[in-house]
DNA sequence: GCGGTTTAATATCGACCGTTATGAAAAAAT
DNA sequence: ATTTTTTCATAACGGTCGATATTAAACCGC
């Protein structure tokens, strides 16, 4: 009885994602979610609640339909290919929408409205500049037979950083100053060694 | 001529960095910033212009005060030692002061309103799921003969997260399928093998 | 076809956002 | 002592936020 939905609420949960993805969650307003997903306000009041419930039913989405990697790495045979696995499909995964690149889990925080892009750039440009003055440093090691001649600079500069970063967050989540010296630990263990 | 200023410029430019470590750009309102700093809105804007110019400001002297542990870093004699004193001291940065973990850096769009609280909570509890999960795939591993005795499935979980999140934040700032893959490259170097 | 129920669409709510007039108060210059 | 200049403090600006009241339209059972 009643009137029948004219929308698919899963085809309008899915445009929620993407805003999401792209924008996180404060970032994202009613106006954004209206545009892509063709739902009228109240519709999507009606159908998800309010806004925090509809970025909860998305991020649940996000974790079956786009995390689904996450289960099947974890029966590849031994940790080491648990680990590749996972993390191949992460950065797939992280790079295949270009208008809403990361994951939105991290950007779900990590993202913000569009006036605070100047300030996001920032950011990126510091962060660039740290890791710039990394790689140059590690060619200078390379040069001085610290490093052995194969070694990428580049990508060992961009590694740590990401180690950084992730930290970052971990940090951020309240992971204490012990586990996140273990993490230090791990990621140092196998540092190239000079020829 | 004219009135002297009745503030310190420099005190509430470190009073409004804290805010900003703990709430990040758009979280952290001006209601915040002229409760945290003791000075009224107008005198803000007039002694720093607006909101974006204060952050940059705030991120300067963060840069300069906080991370002054990168430049010695690079001073380090080795690689190696390069990157764990930079890890080091990053971890001790993220952990000194309880009311704002993390690196401001990350915070400054990672944080928000006081309002998403609930979000950035769900967000924080579904990582720890994901890593849950691998946590007890390496013990597993390790039963097997998988992963020596002596490798520590926790600290080699919240490694692989620490990744993951970490390139989550590059991807967001437009890295590369490549370049995210050396990343990988050099994070799977360091995995420990069965004994 | 008629009453009851659910949805759709417009228009709007109060609250907070970043930002700024406005006029009183205070210090330097004449 | 008066003028000029800058700061201080109250108050309010337009805009946008998330969330709804309201009314018309569509569907169901009877």
């Amino acid at each position: 009885m009643g009137r029948q939905r004219e929308f698919d609420v899963n085809v309008a949960l899915d445009a929620a994602l993407c805003v999401f993805w792209r924008k996180g969650y404060e970032g994202a307003s009613y106006t954004d979610l209206v545009q892509a997903t063709g739902v009228e306000r109240p519709a999507l009041y009606s159908a998800f609640g309010n806004k925090e419930a509809l970025f909860l039913r998305a991020l649940e989405r996000y974790y079956e339909h786009y995390m689904d990697f996450i289960p099947v790495g974890l029966t590849q045979p031994t940790s080491h290919e648990v680990a590749e696995y996972i993390l191949r499909n992460a950065v797939e995964l992280n790079t295949r929408y270009p208008d809403h690149t990361g994951c939105l889990g991290i950007n779900g925080v990590l993202a913000g409205s569009d006036d605070a892009e100047p300030v996001r750039r920032a950011l990126i440009d510091a962060r660039a500049n740290g890791e710039a003055l990394l790689r140059e440093r590690f060619e200078r090691a390379q040069q001085e037979g610290d490093l052995p001649p194969t070694a990428n600079c580049a990508a060992l500069a961009t590694y740590l950083c990401a180690v950084l970063h992730g930290m970052g967050v971990q940090a951020k989540a309240g992971f204490s100053r012990e586990v996140l010296n273990g993490v230090v630990d791990q990621a140092l263990s196998t540092w190239p060694t000079a020829a």
